[in-house]
DNA sequence: TTGACACCCATGAAAACCCATGATATCCCA
DNA sequence: TGGGATATCATGGGTTTTCATGGGTGTCAA
C-alpha cells in the first residue's frame, strides 16, 4: 500500500496513548514517527511524513526570505509541529495542545487523505464529511470541466452516475 | 483481458465473506486487493485498482495544499475507502459500512466497468440497468431526432448512467 | 518526589490464513 | 465425438496471527 486511505476509530486511553491504525504504520517506516499540526482551517490534525514535510518545507522556503507570507506559513506548520513517535506497541501519546484544537478525549478518528492523514475528534469528522459530501455534489460540474493531465481523474469514480 | 466486464453474483458468507470473480482477480495483480468506497450518486460500491487510487491521490495533490478543495476531496475520496485485501481463497471481508451502504445481505453482485468495477446488492443493480437501459433508449431517440446536437454522447449511456 | 514518558507484558476480539468439499468447466485420449 | 480424468472455482469451517487496548514498571528531569 502506498497511500493512507480509510477511517480508523481508535480509543484515547487514560495516558493520552491511541493506536496508529496498522495500515498507516505500514507506511511511515522505521522508526515509526511522523509530524503532526493543528489545521487552519478546521479543528483536524494535520500529519505527515517526514518527506512530505522536507518537500513542504522547500516549498515555504521558496518564498521570499522575511516576507509576511513566508513568516506566517513557516509559523504556522513548524512552529506548531510536533514530532509523535510511535512507541512498541504501535501508539503515540497526543500533546495536550492538539487534543485540545481537535476536541479529543474518549477517542480519535484517523483520516486517510492520501499521502497525508488528519487526526479528529470522530463527531466531528462525521460533519465535516457530510458538508464535503454536499460541496461535491455542487461542485462536481466544475470538476468535469477542469483541464485535466493525462492518467485517471476525479472523474474516473462517477461511473454509474 | 484488460478490462473488468460482466456481471458475478456471488453469495456472502455469515463471515461477511464474498468470492471475488476470477476474472477479476487476474487483473489485479500480486499481492491482490483494491480499493472500495461507497458511491456518492448511488447504493453501489465503487472499487478501483491500487494503481488507479495511486495516480487519483496525485491528481488530487496537485492541488493546493490545505485548499479546501484538495481537502473535500481527499476526504471523499480517501477517508471513506478500504483497502479490501484478496485472501489465498481469492476472497474479501465487505466491511459492514459497505454492506449496509449497497444493503448487501446474503449475495452481492460483481459488476465490471471498464476499468473499474463495482459491488451491488444484485435485485438493487437489476433495477439500476433497468433504468439505465430505460434512459440510454430515451437518449438514443433523443440523438436521432437531432443528429448533430450538443446534446449526450453515445459513450454518456456506457457509464451506466 | 512527582509527573511525564518510554518500555514491557497480558488479553480479548477481529482479521488473516489453512484445509476440505462439491459443483462446474476444461482437457485429453480413445 | 463421447466420456472419463483433471483443473478451476465458489463456498463452508476451523485455526492461527494480528491488532487494539489496558495496566504495570523503570528512568529521567523539573
Amino acid at each position: 500500500m502506498t497511500i493512507f486511505v480509510g477511517t480508523h476509530v481508535n480509543k484515547v486511553d487514560r495516558k493520552g496513548r491511541v493506536s496508529v491504525p496498522a495500515d498507516f504504520r505500514a507506511l511511515l517506516g522505521t522508526p515509526a514517527n511522523f509530524f503532526a499540526f493543528p489545521s487552519f482551517v478546521h479543528h483536524g490534525i494535520e500529519c505527515l511524513t517526514g518527506s512530505i514535510m522536507d518537500s513542504l518545507s522547500e516549498t515555504v522556503h521558496g518564498l521570499d526570505l522575511f516576507s509576511d507570507e513566508q513568516d506566517n506559513l513557516a509559523d504556522l506548520i513548524f512552529a506548531s509541529s510536533y514530532t509523535l513517535g510511535i512507541d512498541g506497541d504501535g501508539r503515540v501519546v497526543l500533546p495536550a495542545s492538539l487534543r485540545i484544537h481537535a476536541g479529543i478525549e474518549g477517542q480519535s478518528a484517523f483520516v486517510g487523505k492520501g499521502k497525508t492523514f488528519q487526526i479528529w475528534e470522530p463527531l466531528d469528522h462525521d460533519q465535516f464529511q457530510t458538508q464535503a459530501r454536499e460541496r461535491a455534489r455542487a461542485d462536481r460540474l466544475a470538476l468535469r470541466q477542469r483541464p485535466q493531465g493525462s492518467g485517471p481523474t476525479p472523474d474516473a469514480m462517477e461511473n454509474g452516475t
